[in-house]
DNA sequence: ACAAAAGTGTTTGATATACACCCATGT
DNA sequence: ACATGGGTGTATATCAAACACTTTTGT
């Protein structure tokens, strides 16, 4: 919870420094353990859990901003990021205002005015982020995807459309290269489209498609020390991958 | 062109009713003899036209005020918008700042400051729009996809932005039932993909195709008084439309 | 030897593509 | 009669779905 005086400061220095009106929510997600993740924050006195997020500086593009906000809470710098959505009900509660209300009058809380806010989503290597706090949070924590918190505002229907955004994605753009480590196998990388859609694939059929991309590469030698018979590895072709986000498949799963 | 009393006026007015740095473009696309068209303003002395636009009202939510736009500028009540994408470049030039710079001082000229402009597109039947010039233009009018004229601001980017975003719907919804007349041909509605598209489909194709969504229904009565074979005349099934809609399609052009 | 994971191939049905002929109408 | 636009069907290729057996390896 931040004192009166520091809200003053966050406040006055809001208003010298951002474009009014807009936020900036992101959908950060990653991949772990077969499981899909969110990236949430969460302040220590209040039940409720939050997407990162920030403001547009006056000069800044908004793709800038959202890389930017980003980097402060992951510590990552190359961010697969897209823009799915603008939320701006006038109703959606304005930023904060649950937490700070009556704090200060309303003049001088910059944060207590309406905001629009342009989601973004980001796809990232789990391993790769280190969560960061932001100001008004004590906690930056990953959450299970089937297992998501209670959140403030309208930040379930966000991260709910990010889903939606992504999963359409899944149908015209190769996805993966940013949620998965360099080298990976098959079955792993099934999971993970497994885990997007939120069903079942076909291990045979699945294989096949994936492959009919072009856009992967098999190592010479499978991974060793495993359980069982021992999985090839695979890593994207980037120049193949690239040019598939580009051209965007057919697709359709 | 404003007079200097007018814009100041019209400056005062805007910053008391609408929320700042936030502003909504949208790209209307029509269909009439065979072209596509997109309704455009322009002033009459400026050689630059302009995509219909305005600000978002202080309580009003974004995609009311986009519908509140349009109806302004086209005389419609039921309008299927989409919105697209967000252009938050800083540089994109600020709001009408080409027109009135220097009339008035950075301060009481609310239109000079930096505006995040919303995209939406629209899709109108041709025949029912009467086209509004708005405060800043004296001719709003229809021109044709393949005969676009030169723009102002990043508006030629937006309107391209546009034509991705709906061909892209193109393929997993349908459309026309905002474009087309309440009865149409098989051929007409087969121009109107075409067009957006902007490549031939084989009719035999194309029929089997859009007759397999189930959407249309055809009357008993062919269209009469042709110079040739008489056409059938086809109708969308607003239900199934509707549910196509929610629903959308595995499709692909 | 067996349980668990991973590799691979075939068959079937659906959908997309390509293509050609007949019909109706006005001139 | 013919030119033009419109209606319809079939054969082929391609792709998605369903499905089962074999291999490897650790226990």
């Amino acid at each position: 919870m931040l004192s009166k005086q520091q809200l003053i400061e966050y406040s006055e220095d809001a208003r010298k420094n951002y474009v009014n009106h807009i936020s900036i929510d992101c959908v950060v997600f990653g991949f772990h353990e077969g499981q899909m993740k969110v990236l949430l924050l969460k302040t220590n006195d209040e039940e409720k859990w939050y997407l990162p997020g920030g403001f547009v500086l006056k000069e800044e593009h908004i793709d800038n901003a959202a890389v930017r906000i980003l980097q402060e809470r992951t510590g990552l710098d190359k961010i697969f990021l897209q823009q799915f959505r603008v939320f701006g009900d006038p109703d959606r509660s304005k930023f904060h205002n649950d937490m700070y209300v009556g704090m200060l009058p309303k003049e001088e809380n910059w944060f207590s005015g309406r905001f629009i806010s342009i989601g973004y989503y980001a796809l990232v290597d789990f391993f790769d982020v280190t969560p960061h706090p932001d100001q008004f949070s004590e906690l930056c924590a990953w959450r299970d995807l089937d297992d998501m918190p209670e959140m403030q505002l309208d930040h379930e229907k966000i991260y709910k459309s990010a889903l939606d955004a992504l999963r359409l994605q899944l149908n015209y753009q190769p996805i993966g290269y940013n949620l998965m480590p360099r080298e990976f196998t098959m079955p792993e990388l099934q999971k993970l489209y497994e885990t997007i859609l939120g069903k079942k694939l076909d291990r045979r059929n699945f294989q096949r498609r994936i492959l009919g991309f072009g856009i992967l590469n098999r190592s010479e030698e499978p991974r060793k020390g495993g359980a069982h018979k021992a999985p090839y590895l695979y890593s994207f072709d980037m120049e193949n991958y690239q040019n598939a986000l580009t051209e965007g498949f057919k697709g359709g799963w």
